[in-house]
DNA sequence: GACTTTAGTCGCAGAAAGTGACTAATTCGC
DNA sequence: GCGAATTAGTCACTTTCTGCGACTAAAGTC
């Protein structure tokens, strides 16, 4: 079993890299050379001595130009749907990107989540894993802040939140949950939007107290 | 970078088989062919046209002799550690097992989590990311149910969530919240335990209501 | 038959969430 | 300059949910 060569790359490692553009999710995708109108997800083959992770970053930052302020592992794809390499398994990394410091190199390009082109079907698959992925982490992980610049309005950022829920947040119950996790400190700024009373920016909050917990939720998604 | 000849199995599929023993958590191990005393995690290299669930199944399968009640793919891990194969990359995946239906084969033997053996590293990776998993998504899927056996007292239920949250509940909340979540629907039978009243046996309740969620529940868990 | 043990329920007090109405600070039209 | 429009931010009330102690129920033990 061991000693079989190889002929091909074993595995890619993909990177699904998301941003909140106008109402949206978008991807980035990058444009198949040689090819007209194919697109696909930036991927990489890591080198000797390249860790998972390292690869992913790699891949991002060719595409951006910087790192994306969160990046995480969503699972390995592979059962036989094609990809653009001949691997057969790709790794897909889910990287959140704030869309105002996003400027896609050349060659790449923003597409909204529910517009996709034609994309290999692992890579769709891994796609859609990346969507998942951000529904079921949206409330272990902050999701919402990292699609975000640094400093926000809480008005941006229950816009962002209603965004993923899709759904619609009342404004007193959102602030009140905000300001009973204490996940957000106020700065000394104020931003003015034109039209309006001027908005207080905040930043996230890492670290510090965690709340005690009460009891069991028996929230389950799954059939 | 194509063509790059491999030498050795670019890849390997682990299964980290959790049951709960008594009052903790374990681990199917197996026996290294050869070597004394070195455990690890049932694994295998997936054949041409095998997908990697199918793999994984067969892992569990050869070990268990019968299927998981539950298995999910948890993730790829590579990163340089050391496997007992040469691949490096494995893609690791979390089976529940019942206890009470779990006899595993020849040269497999449970381990309390808390107290395994010296593992190889990534493999050893691999199972605390499978307690992670299960922390993660205790609330997002039938994890407790998957490891009872199809009927149950609402007793060993609530057992089974404390082991698995590593706290103690009350019986009142927890009943009521079950109730609220239509997860168990009584059975016409009764346990007699020894002394004490007879229990009525239920079972999980799939498909069915999903209740209406409220608001945004701030738990985040991550700094 | 009294006591112990486990199962299962009730109901209250306090905490948290849903919601509409209110105040505050700015720009725009005139 | 001033009122209307617009966005930010808060308050107070009602409804729902949770923590918890106390209770009833049905079995075995001695």
């Amino acid at each position: 079993m061991r000693e079989r060569p190889f002929r091909t790359a074993p595995y890619t490692v993909d990177a699904v890299l998301v941003t909140a553009m106008g109402n949206e999710l978008a991807i980035l995708l990058v444009r198949n050379s040689g090819e007209r109108e194919r697109w696909s997800l930036p991927w990489r083959i890591p080198q000797t001595g390249e860790t998972l992770d390292d690869a992913a970053a790699t891949a991002a930052k060719d595409a951006l130009g910087e790192s994306p302020t969160w990046i995480e592992q969503i699972g390995a794809f592979g059962d036989g749907k094609r990809h653009p390499s001949e691997a057969d398994v790709s790794v897909a990394y889910l990287g959140l990107v704030p869309h105002e410091t996003a400027s896609p190199r050349a060659g790449y390009a923003w597409f909204q989540i529910a517009d996709l082109p034609p994309l290999a079907p692992r890579q769709r698959a891994m796609a859609e894993g990346a969507t998942k992925a951000i529904q079921s982490s949206l409330d272990q992980a902050p999701i919402a802040f990292r699609l975000l610049p640094a400093t926000f309005t809480l008005s941006e950022l229950q816009q962002m939140y209603e965004l993923l829920l899709g759904k619609r947040l009342h404004k007193a119950s959102f602030r009140r949950a905000l300001q009973a996790a204490w996940l957000v400190e106020p700065m000394d700024e104020w931003r003015s939007e034109g039209r309006g009373r001027p908005a207080q920016l905040f930043r996230y909050l890492p670290k510090k107290k965690r709340r005690p917990h009460r009891g069991v939720r028996f929230d389950f998604l799954y059939p």
